[in-house]
DNA sequence: GTTATTTAATTCACAAGTTAAGTATTTTTG
DNA sequence: CAAAAATACTTAACTTGTGAATTAAATAAC
């Protein structure tokens, strides 16, 4: 029995191909940043003001706590990010400083021209229906 | 300046959204049998007797050469991969022991119809495009 | 045939994913 | 108001992702 699984569950394996093929295209251009994707993402949440908790950046980015934590105290150390004072003390409330919007601002330009070039080759609509599709999901 | 990004690289992060709630149906089934989802595609690969070069694998598998290692080492420990002699002395091929192609053999049915729920709670149809314009990518 | 070059895989170092446990603060309950 | 429960994060331990360096073996060049 166990026949060899062929297209099986293809369904994982082609997520995880497709975010391996986007990803890539930002990957080396937001590490000429010195940052990681993730970090980025988490930059990118905060850009333009935004005051926000952990637990909102966690959802938001897609990124655990536990990881969360960990790129927040690196970001913090680069003083891209500053703690924000906050009446329930439990609470972490974080923005970014002068030098993270700056470091935001000028790496933002590109990041948005290669993403324009990906709805570009894969085609506008079927970038928004796919978008749509993957959220239903 | 620097407006809050809104949709922008939505597709990423759509798709790190949608393979979360995907795996996360799975995670637990596989952890049961005391795998990881990555060391179970690799079991996946190699079932019904299939002998594979670390390459290969780690196309398929979508797992990068480093992690393949790491995860080959874990899974011969346990004794449920074993190497196959080669020609070739710098390649390395494995296959399953009998021990892994009966833990395949167990776990294999109920992953199956953990998947098939996907497809009927999405739709077949849908899922099949949408693996198809996923691999377009 | 011996020295380069290429190829296949592993190791290293560090960031991030994952689950479980721990800490501090706030809210609830009695 | 004091003890218990809940909330918001962080830490810990382990696996995986990622890029660069390393080892070993096969092929090419001379």
């Amino acid at each position: 029995m166990a026949e060899t699984p062929q297209y099986d569950q293809s369904l994982t394996i082609a997520l995880l191909r497709a975010r391996d093929a986007v990803t890539a295209l930002f990957r080396e251009h937001v590490a000429a940043a010195g940052l990681t994707l993730q970090q980025w993402r988490v930059i990118r949440a905060l850009a333009g003001g935004h005051e926000l908790d952990t637990t909102t950046l966690s959802d938001r980015c897609v990124i655990l706590p536990p990881s969360l934590s960990r790129i927040l105290r690196f970001l913090a150390t680069e003083q891209l990010v500053e703690n924000v004072p906050t009446s329930d003390r439990r609470q972490r409330v974080v923005r970014l400083t002068e030098k993270g919007q700056a470091l935001f601002d000028r790496t933002w330009v590109t990041s948005q021209e290669k993403y324009n070039a990906i709805e570009a080759a894969f085609g506008a609509d079927d970038t928004r229906q796919l978008v749509e599709t993957l959220n239903r999901l």
